[in-house]
DNA sequence: TATGAATGAGCGTTCATTCAT
DNA sequence: GATGAATGAACGCTCATTCAT
């Protein structure tokens, strides 16, 4: 069950990227978190980057999974589908705050391959979100006149939290998933005579 | 009409600042974007996070002035005053967008001091809105279960804007300040019958 | 036999502040003295303020052994204890006249923390060369109105002479210690009927 | 009564440079301390080395000044010769021991052109004070085996005074002289029988 | 696998000095 | 005479990375 040095190291890097962003973390803080000495970084990993890069990627994946499992739902209606996917978003990004700020502020410190390779995984979740508002303004329940910007408010909501969450705050992640949720549903639902 | 010199460094740091953060900028590439020498840079100001502490006063007391004046509107009603209110607000982000993107991403590199002494204007800037959402609902015009939350809500919208928006993108801000409006007086309208 | 990085780092520091100053000399200075990038320098010592002080640290535990070995020595006379004490002060200054220089000269560049380290070594050595006047005026031997005065005058001999004396002047470090050690005796020597 | 800016900015460097020595002292200090702006260091004085060297000559002239008056007194005898020049060259180094720290420590500081001009000031010194002694010896008042060295020795105790001597400690001016040459009359007196 | 030692490149900052005004 | 602005050169120190062991 103890973590390979690989995995340590890589823990270290969310620690130390979050705390203090990709450039002003060195890789010595990185190694000294883990235990380790600096050489020891590159024996697991090719460089500081590459570091950002499986954080980055490992968070995107998680958080399209989440987007994705929310979304796929075959029984439910187009509201049960948007509240969850942004309750659940939005409950990643508080649980995961960490990896969130490092998700979110830190793609431009990638290499250019490695920010086009961020930036699919980040299109197919606005994609997966703009699907569900379409699919609620066909079946009736949304009124939505501009479907990517309104997309894209929906997940500003979540993102943003990551500037001001702190896990030992008064809201757990469930109550701010719930709060987005409806907020979102507020923001797209048809008026009903 | 021509910049002092001072100016022309200030400048020259929202540039370097917004394009690649404050730490990944160095006073030489300051300079250099101002046409001056290493050295110049501390003949018109004291450090590198001097000129970001002043980008940033500067940023948020503009935003700050844009927020009162949407708020104290006499003769407006509650809806009126929290269209107003975000659509200039995203309306600001998105036409200061370099200015924005430091005044949200870069608070964590000022000293304690000058931290403190934005976080101040951040709070005030929360309260306007808290405020505005408050009389409406005692007015009447909004159901909100959660005034604190909701009002982070709205203001994550214009705050988000500036991962995202390009000024020669498609959306002028006052677009994206009226669909803002839009979705916020969603977000907190009371249900009428 | 060979000497460590560490070391050689050491050695260069001596000779470069013994020949320019503390304040003169430049980290890049001593590493090019000991073969070595600007770097290597922080791989071994912390700063070159560090530098100054182990310097400094060594050289004077150096000369207060020296002193306290004159001093102790237990089946002699008074005079035969001074004329030893200020012998070997005066051919340790005169033998080891670069450390000496940094010694008596770099006092100031230290950090307050350790030129309180080394000014308690300072005031050892003065007190072993009082008490060596004090027994001496207790036996008979010596006749000194002003003790402390005059330990301070008799050690001013040796201290000034890292401002003048050269290695491969006219005389030797033994020479110069007699002299020394003579005129120490007579400055005290009381007046035998 | 006023002094001149030429004559401020010498004073300012004297403080300066007893204070911080040469090296540390910064050109802006020494205008500050002058109450003037760094560049009219340059209206009056030609470097940093010159107000250096502008000190070092007149405080060498200075004492030189002095011990020539003590050497030349025509009535007096050896001894009464050495005692004067001794008191006076200490208590003039205790009087103006922070010119007198200039003198002795920023030799090296000056270029090798001024440093040639000073050090035949310093022969000067030394070759009085040999001259008193030789004139004790022939007249049977001293008995000195090293002329040289012992006037260096001599000179040792008025020069290394300005490394522990403090204006507003227990001793005056004065005082350490009358010590120092007593000193001196007894490293050279002839033993009477 | 792991690391102590090493470094080229560079960073924020300072300094003595100059010069147009 | 006086100075605000400017700068080339440098300084103490740090960093990501490499490599022999």
């Amino acid at each position: 069950m103890t973590a390979t040095a690989r995995e340590r190291l890589l823990e270290a890097a969310v620690e130390a990227f979050a705390e203090k962003g990709f450039t002003a973390t060195t890789t010595r803080d990185i190694a000294a978190r883990a235990g380790m000495s600096p050489a020891a970084v590159y024996v697991h990993h090719d460089s500081k980057e590459s570091l950002l890069f499986t954080v980055s990627l490992d968070g995107h994946r998680s958080a399209l999974r989440v987007v994705e499992a929310g979304t796929r739902d075959p029984g439910s209606s187009s509201p049960q589908r948007l509240a969850r996917v942004v309750h659940d978003f939005s409950a990643w990004h508080a649980t995961n705050s960490r990896v969130g700020r490092i998700v979110q502020y830190e793609f431009d410190a990638l290499t250019p391959e490695h920010r086009a390779e961020i930036a699919a995984l980040r299109r197919e979740i606005e994609a997966r979100v703009r699907e569900v508002l379409v699919e609620g303004v066909r079946s009736g329940d949304f009124e939505v006149a501009d479907v990517a910007g309104t997309a894209r408010a929906i997940l500003s909501l979540s993102i943003d939290l990551v500037r001001w969450f702190h896990p030992h705050g008064p809201q757990t992640p469930d109550q701010v998933g719930d709060l987005h949720a409806r907020l979102a549903l507020r923001m797209v639902a048809a008026h009903r005579d």
